[in-house]
DNA sequence: ATTATCTATAGATCTATAGATAATGC
DNA sequence: ATTATCTATAGATCTATAGATAATGC
């Protein structure tokens, strides 16, 4: 099963490991079932990676760099209109999980466990506000001040947009087993939210 | 260890089984570790539960139901103005998430295991409807021919209120982790976003 | 007698490693 | 020579059960 893309074992075992736990989560994917999917030794994963506890970092480094680095990443729109602007990080942000729909679910059930990545959060974190919170804060006090849009806290403004595509993406699994939906149906269901969100928040910052 | 309070084994078992499956979850959670938190042996839980699995269902079926049982609960308001109705059902929503704040995670990560909670849960959300839906969407609708409100999709309504009171508890661990609070900063917290919740729809509900 | 508890252990995992063997690169 | 792969297995869980012993209720 190994090279049938012209892969080394190396990358198929964390490609087939992310998957895994991306999926199961740590506890419930053991390396067994990782090199049975990928077709090697049990063996090979310690080989390369030595234990699970590290392949599972290695990926959760990446996903998890990934994913927070195009948090709110409005660098290229610097001269649009507060209320563009917003809709597009909205709708970024949207469109990010949305490629990494169970990651979200990863991170908070793992989260806790690893010291490493949490350092690494708190860093980029801390150093958001300076880079980008500070100017979004200005932006819209001014907006407030001209009476463009209503009196509101801007971390109220951020809480809600991230609860509001975070929990889309996790309820949806829950709500499927409700409520069967096909393909299309899914789709649609996704797309209508992403408006519906926009909506949402635009609308509720109206004076 | 047991009997501490006049409990018996059986209901030792059973309480510490439910702080721990929340806590940490079905696959993380050792029949043994229960055993040694209650102060028994590892047999008594197989004596009384016969599987650990069996001993998930009973304490997940419980929580479960009284979980669905107090959703959007709006026996006792019938005649309150449509947005007073939906401050309090945003707010009873949110309060229940409060006291169970590690239910919905549990109810995400596991219930894809269970065939039978499913069951119950796809009869009481399919019968919902006819209780309470329906008679929503009238009001909704009157209001909306009134102008008192925007145009707006029931469904809509509610799963955005789910969204934003369910995703607070399930971030607020992951916030912490990269900014601690104190008990008292959590609280407020909570309590800010509680209002900030119903102002949030309801705002968005101006035409 | 019946119920509750304990001891001991089978059997199923699962992770990690040691050591043999095969494949590859100079 | 070095790197990749496999076999085999130690050692640590963990769940579940069989069977002995203690406690309790008539």
């Amino acid at each position: 099963m190994v090279d049938k893309n012209n892969q080394t074992t190396e990358q198929a075992i964390l490609e087939e490991a992310e998957r895994l736990f991306l999926e199961k989560g740590f506890a419930k994917t053991s390396t067994t079932e990782i090199a049975k999917k990928v077709g090697c030794n049990q063996a090979m994963i310690h080989y390369y990676y030595r234990t699970k506890e590290n392949l599972f970092n290695v990926i959760f480094e990446n996903k998890f760099k990934a994913f927070f680095q195009n948090i709110f990443e409005v660098n290229n729109l610097g001269n649009l209109p507060f209320e563009d602007k917003l809709k597009h990080m909205i709708e970024s942000h949207f469109d990010m999980i949305r490629e990494n729909p169970k990651l979200p679910l990863l991170i908070i059930n793992e989260l806790s466990r690893l010291p490493e990545q949490l350092k690494t959060l708190r860093e980029k974190l801390h150093s958001m506000p300076e880079q980008l919170f500070v100017q979004l804060e200005a932006e819209l006090q001014s907006e407030i001040k001209d009476g463009h849009i209503r009196q509101v806290n801007l971390m109220d403004l951020i809480i809600s947009i991230v609860s509001l595509n975070v929990a889309l993406f996790l309820l949806l699994p829950v709500a499927e087993e409700v409520f069967p939906l096909n393909y299309i149906q899914k789709q649609m269901m996704i797309e209508h939210r992403k408006v519906e969100h926009v909506n949402f928040i635009l609308n509720n910052l109206r004076p």
